[in-house]
DNA sequence: CTGAAAGCGCTTACAG
DNA sequence: CTGAAAGCGCTTACAG
């Protein structure tokens, strides 16, 4: 079935069919409703890729993970941010694809797949580190929307959660606790989002007034729950533990938990700690786990829209930034705070 | 950059050039590696969507959750079997199109949308219940993959975990460490998953020559925490409680020892408990749960190849079942099979 | 071994 | 308000 043979069926050109699945208005009333019983009764789809031919526009996203591909789909973070995005971008009438990267040698030249697919645009989450294949896109035509990473070209955007609020959400729940003596454990140098966190997390100590004392921040190699277990293990071993610890991801936080349980320390009594992200799992441990959550949703929301008027030259980029919360359970006790 | 500028380029004909990019044998050695030579200096891709045009073929397949939207990728099973499936897919030269549900009021016309984007084939993901237009597809002469769905039409097949293997490994670890009063938490009864499984510990249990006793048998509103709380809660007002359960998933699972918890009851030594899934959480509980891990690559990689013969028309379908895994945590204590 | 030409299914000025 | 025709960028018999 093809936009020829509806046109045969109702008695009208090919070029009104068309006109007439475009809404255009220039078409009587009469005709038109004819043409769309027709194609109501015969299940007629329009092939895409005929479309996309003729007009250069695919209604089509590009998904791309820059970094790390073995994350991908399972990392619970992205795929939340993805998720909302998706059904926004669907209301909006887009559809998603996925690059696979095992396809060339030269896995990451995502630039020509987005040529050859004709994708009007990409969101673009970020990894541990960045790709140079991503600059080339950033700095290229196609509307680019990063997630949790700055994408700065003419027709870019981002949105990331702002990670001076949550430092300065955590110090402060810290503070309140009555801790002055605090620590933190990250990932490794290379992590952007690590050391954002970190920063964040140094700015908003000095800004309580309080001292930092670098023996208490300690980094492990990944953010993954052993090496959080391995970075408090040093710690401990060191004989200067602090009073409350902020790690940079909730896997972190559970290994120092583990840690400093191992050697009869209790949490919070002992240690208050803090993680961040949210994780399903930070509510079913012992204790649970006072964490940070992003506003996942409204971020793909957010990265949606923006991506949407890119594209429609509504807008010349720019960037957003999504509020944290800080959600409390049993890691830091009670305290003065409530 | 397109097609005839190459063979402007190149000084031969858009025939040519095409038969190159495909790999035709009957082009001469000094021609090709001529053209070859342009093409990697322009860095010419070829449009999508006029090979599409033109051959029929998209090298896209199309992934489709059916039943329970709000899902989608944040389910932690299907995330992963996807996360491998695209990466095999990706390697016999495959990308992923996602439809998004929302752009037309019946969303569920997946046959049409395949006709639009001339997908090769389709991947669908089992969710709570089955759409009609699922059926759709699976009559069609599309070739489709089901994850934990049955499909049976001529181009389809499925891969799904073998749920009576799942259930004797459960009740043969549990008979090993002495237990003969077996219960059960599922989800409600119109979860096909939920059904599988019970069905197969009912058999197990009857292969073990145990007596089953219904008032063990309980359901909670779906397949997460609360419902296992409740679940186990109405069980433990009961009075009468058996030695050992299995949960559905590992959420049940962890609700279910939330409420022993509570009661006073201790997990293993008052009940011991299996979940279902290996989700993250198992690993930080305490005590750390023991569980069914299905091997989700293998379920991925499994799917991706069974499509790929479809479309190819290598093979007629059929299924395949994947062997679990008994992962021995905390749970259910040491007992005498250790 | 090479190329001219028709065709895939749409859209879009343009003429009427 | 309607339609004929060119064009989008490929592939594929077919002729040479």
């Amino acid at each position: 079935m093809n936009i020829k043979k509806i046109a045969e069926m109702a008695g009208v050109s090919v070029s009104t069919v068309s006109k007439i699945m475009n809404n255009y208005s220039d078409v009587s009333e009469k005709t038109k409703r004819r043409v769309l019983d027709i194609i109501e009764q015969t299940g007629y789809t329009p092939s895409s890729s005929a479309k996309t031919l003729a007009t250069k526009k695919s209604n089509l996203i590009g998904v791309i993970f820059a970094g790390e591909l073995n994350v991908e789909f399972t990392h619970p973070f992205f795929v939340e941010v993805l998720n909302s995005f998706k059904k926004q971008m669907g209301v909006l009438g887009y559809d998603l694809i996925f690059f696979s990267n095992e396809k060339f040698i030269n896995s990451g030249d995502y630039y020509s797949r987005c040529l050859h697919f004709h994708v009007d645009g990409c969101v673009i989450i970020s990894g541990q580190q960045m790709e140079p294949a991503i600059q080339e896109l950033d700095r290229s035509h196609i509307p680019c929307i990063g997630v949790d990473l700055e994408l700065t070209g003419k027709k870019s955007g981002y949105v990331m959660s702002d990670n001076y609020q949550i430092a300065s959400k955590v110090v402060e729940h810290f503070y309140l606790l009555g801790h002055r003596e605090l620590g933190f454990i990250g990932s490794t140098a290379d992590s952007d989002i690590s050391n954002r966190r970190e920063a964040g997390y140094v700015s908003a100590i000095a800004g309580f007034g309080l001292v930092m004392n670098p023996q208490w921040f300690v980094h492990g190699d990944d953010f993954f729950e052993p090496s959080g277990y391995a970075a408090m293990s040093s710690l401990i071993h060191s004989g200067d533990l602090p009073k409350a610890i902020f790690a940079a991801s909730d896997l972190l936080a559970l290994g120092a938990v583990r840690a400093l349980k191992e050697q009869g320390l209790r949490v919070p009594e002992d240690v208050a700690i803090i993680g961040c992200d949210d994780i399903e799992a930070c509510q079913y441990t012992s204790p649970t786990l006072t964490t940070i959550r992003q506003n996942k949703e409204r971020l793909g929301v957010l990265a949606a829209h923006m991506l949407f008027d890119l594209i429609n030259n509504q807008s010349e980029g720019g960037s957003f930034v999504v509020e944290p919360a800080l959600i409390v359970r049993e890691s830091c006790g009670s305290g003065l705070s409530r």
